[in-house]
DNA sequence: ACCGTATTTTAGCATTAGCTTAAATACGAT
DNA sequence: ATCGTATTTAAGCTAATGCTAAAATACGGT
């Protein structure tokens, strides 16, 4: 049969029309942040947010830290950069990534969970 | 030569050390927060979860809504589900999705920057 | 101008993600 | 038990991701 949808009762097209207008209104905040997150839902790139919060730091100084390639740092930081969320300022030959403002009010709370002590989870 | 630091004066290893406890301390709960981040960082699951914070939906529901395949959409939800972000409550042959309390913390905020009105970007 | 350092970019590769299609499971009604 | 509906799962395919290695760029010092 292969339907897209149920044939319940429940599935009243005004309900459905609703959840549509409703995503439709949020879709550029939504789209905005969605991309937003999926630069912070990965570790390394989360890593980078942490630090950064607390201090600028160079390409160098994060290869350092993250035990990783100069290379891959820079393609993260590169994503980040494009995201809006980092922006790098030039000092010398040495680049240091700061925190955008910008994104700010995203990133803030994310990295205050990380800071706070997590109670031991019971 | 591909060094994989820098030799500038700067980077006091100490400095560097600091960084590295400041992120094994995090660790933990930065791993958490980045697969939940990596859930939420995808538009769809975004949009899923919009929904769900307002009402508890089902698959079909949720297939009407973003017009997308019931098995699509059921991935998606499995990933969520096993993410410890939704709870899925069988009625009958229907299972419908709500939020679990154990992610709220992160969710709200984030999702509170939907709700709210983004005032134009100038 | 030349050399060395800091960073970026490119190409290539292995892995993962997200979708489609089709089959499998769960449950209700008859 | 059988049929139809709601959901899940499996297989396969394409596209995106993140890394490495190597080349390219940017900049300072000599």
């Amino acid at each position: 049969m292969n339907l897209t949808s149920c044939v319940r009762v429940s599935a009243d097209t005004d309900h459905i029309q609703q959840c549509q207008e409703r995503l439709a209104q949020a879709a550029p905040a939504l789209s905005s942040l969605a991309s937003v997150l999926a630069l912070t839902g990965n570790e390394v790139r989360l890593q980078m947010l942490f630090l950064l919060a607390d201090e600028q730091l160079c390409v160098c100084d994060l290869a350092d830290v993250l035990k990783m390639t100069i290379s891959a740092v820079s393609q993260h930081l590169r994503k980040l950069k494009n995201g809006g969320v980092v922006t790098g300022r030039k000092a010398g030959q040495t680049v240091f990534y700061t925190l955008n403002a910008e994104h700010l009010p995203v990133l803030q709370p994310l990295l205050a969970h990380l800071t706070t002590q997590p109670e031991p989870a019971q």
